[in-house]
Parts: C-alpha cells; structure tokens; sequence
DNA sequence: AAATTTATTTAACTTTGTTAACTATTTACA
DNA sequence: TGTAAATAGTTAACAAAGTTAAATAAATTT
C-alpha cells in the first residue's frame, strides 16, 4: 500500500474508533445518540416525518419508530397528522426538545463545537470539502 | 453559528450516518465490523493482548473477550499465553485471518481503498493531517 | 505468607438495530 | 365503483454488541 493511503487508512479507523464509542456510549439523561440526532435534524431541517427520518439515518422505519415513541414520551417531540394524507404523521421539535440542542452542556454538540473552534478557519474549510467528497462516494453504492 | 461551522457540521453529521449503518450493517460470513477490525489491527501492527484492543478500540476487556473468542473459534486469530506472565495471551492473526483481511471481495477495506484512490494525492494527505488533529483533539478528553 | 493488583472470562442485563406480520389509509384500475 | 395494490407507521420477536459485577488465575507487594 502506499504511504499516503496507509497514513490515511490507518488515521480514518482510529477516527471510526471514536465516531463509534460516542455511540455507543453517549447516553445523556435517557438520550441515547440516535435520539438526539433525531431531535437535532428536526430542529435545524424542520418538521419531517418518519419515513424521512429513517432514509436520513440509514436506519428501518421500526428503530425510527421506537425512538420517535421515546421521544414523545419525554416530551422532546410532538406528533401532528396531516389531514390531506392521515399516514403521515409530521414530528416537530418541542420548547424542551430546543433546550436539550441548545444547552451549553451538551456533550454531542460540543465534539462537533470544539473541532471547528480548534481549526483554522480555511482548513475547516478545505476538511469540509474534502469530507463531503467522501461522502458522496459512499453514498454512490 | 458561523458559516464554515455551520457546513462541516451538518456535513460531519451526515458522515456519521454512513460511519455508523456501515458497522451496524457489516457483517461478512459471520464476522462484523469490530470483528474484522480486531483481525485487522492485529494483522497491521502485530501480535497484542486483549487489554491493547480494549484501550484501542474504546471498549470493554468482557466485549474484547467474547469477540476473541468467536475469533478464535472461526480460526482468524491464534493465542498464545506467554511464559514470562501467563496472565497474558498474544493473540495473532493465522493464514485464514489474513485472507480475509487481503481479499479483494472485502467490502470494509474497500470503502478507504476507493476513497483514498478517488481524491488527489495532495488532498488526501491535507485531509489526513487534519483528521489526525481532529483524532488527537477528541482523544484530549 | 497473606493481601493486593492485573488479565481475562463468565453471567446477567441493556440498547438498538433487524425482519415479519399487522393496521390504517390512499391510490390504481377493471 | 369496488377491489387490489401500495404506502406509512406500529408491534412483536429476535440478534448483535455493548455494559457492569463477580469469578478465576497469575504476578506483585508488603
């Protein structure tokens, strides 16, 4: 393999290392890591329904729609039919469901905070390209 | 937030989709993705006990264990308890585990390979220095 | 020699994904 | 128009892979 490819093979899995335990582990007062990426989507993308969530996660509508009912429960989100199609049901974030993006002790959010404060400003840039490249290409299959 | 922040993250998020339906989706004949990435590490950078891969890949010595096991069992991996502290058991990766690491069928080794070979030269290594920032500075905490 | 530490394993449990089968609703078309 | 097919979502049963607590075996410390 050559040096480049080896130098990025092996940063790019010590980085999946990590991205993975922050799953695995991110539990914030009964939030698992879906949960708020869930509320999180909503909040910056706007009200979407399950089907849309589950397409955007990569994940099937029933794991969407466990993690929906949770969210109900706690209040993060509400749930409105739609009356010109009574299958969709749209999900909006809550008052609540805001707070728990916003808050300043929000360990999910600040990985992603601290990176780009940590960067300069044009290799953030250059790495956001870069990355969006990558991820054009895995979405090609 | 700032533009340039803006971007990577609604972009670092989306990867993080792909980064993680590939682990959850990826099992080959019975191997998954952690197991891969432990016969992986061990063919890369050599023989190691299961304490290494615990601190490596962010994960309990017990889930360490139970994969080792199902390595072993699949002949991927060989052990060996060592005579100077028979505590210790060096786990090495056999013939099979390095066929299964070298074929070119290996949907995970592909995902970098295709990567790496699709973006320039100079990038691909702009992209690695940064990524080995962004590893170092989530590994700070 | 006894107590503590270390590496590993086993057991019990949790989370979060999956597929299959179900309900409710809408759309297609004979 | 009435029936069949498609679509959105849910429920149930299950699997994979993580966790902590407790057990074992070996080495180290006191």
């Amino acid at each position: 393999m050559e040096k480049a490819q080896k130098a990025f093979f092996e940063t790019y899995t010590d980085f999946q290392c990590y991205v993975i335990a922050q799953v695995n582990n991110g539990d914030f007062n009964g939030v698992g890591a879906t949960h708020y990426n869930i509320v999180e989507y909503l909040y910056r993308n706007g009200p979407a329904t399950g089907k849309t969530l589950a397409q955007k996660f990569h994940i099937s509508a029933p794991a969407i729609s466990r993690h929906v009912k949770l969210l109900l429960e706690k209040k993060l989100l509400v749930q409105k039919q739609l009356p010109e199609d009574r299958r969709n049901f749209l999900l909006e974030v809550t008052g609540k469901g805001k707070l728990l993006v916003d808050g300043s002790e929000n360990q999910r959010h600040s990985v992603t905070t601290r990176i780009s404060s940590m960067l300069p400003k044009n290799e953030l840039e250059q790495f956001t390209r870069t990355l969006r490249k990558i991820v054009d290409i895995l979405k090609e299959e």
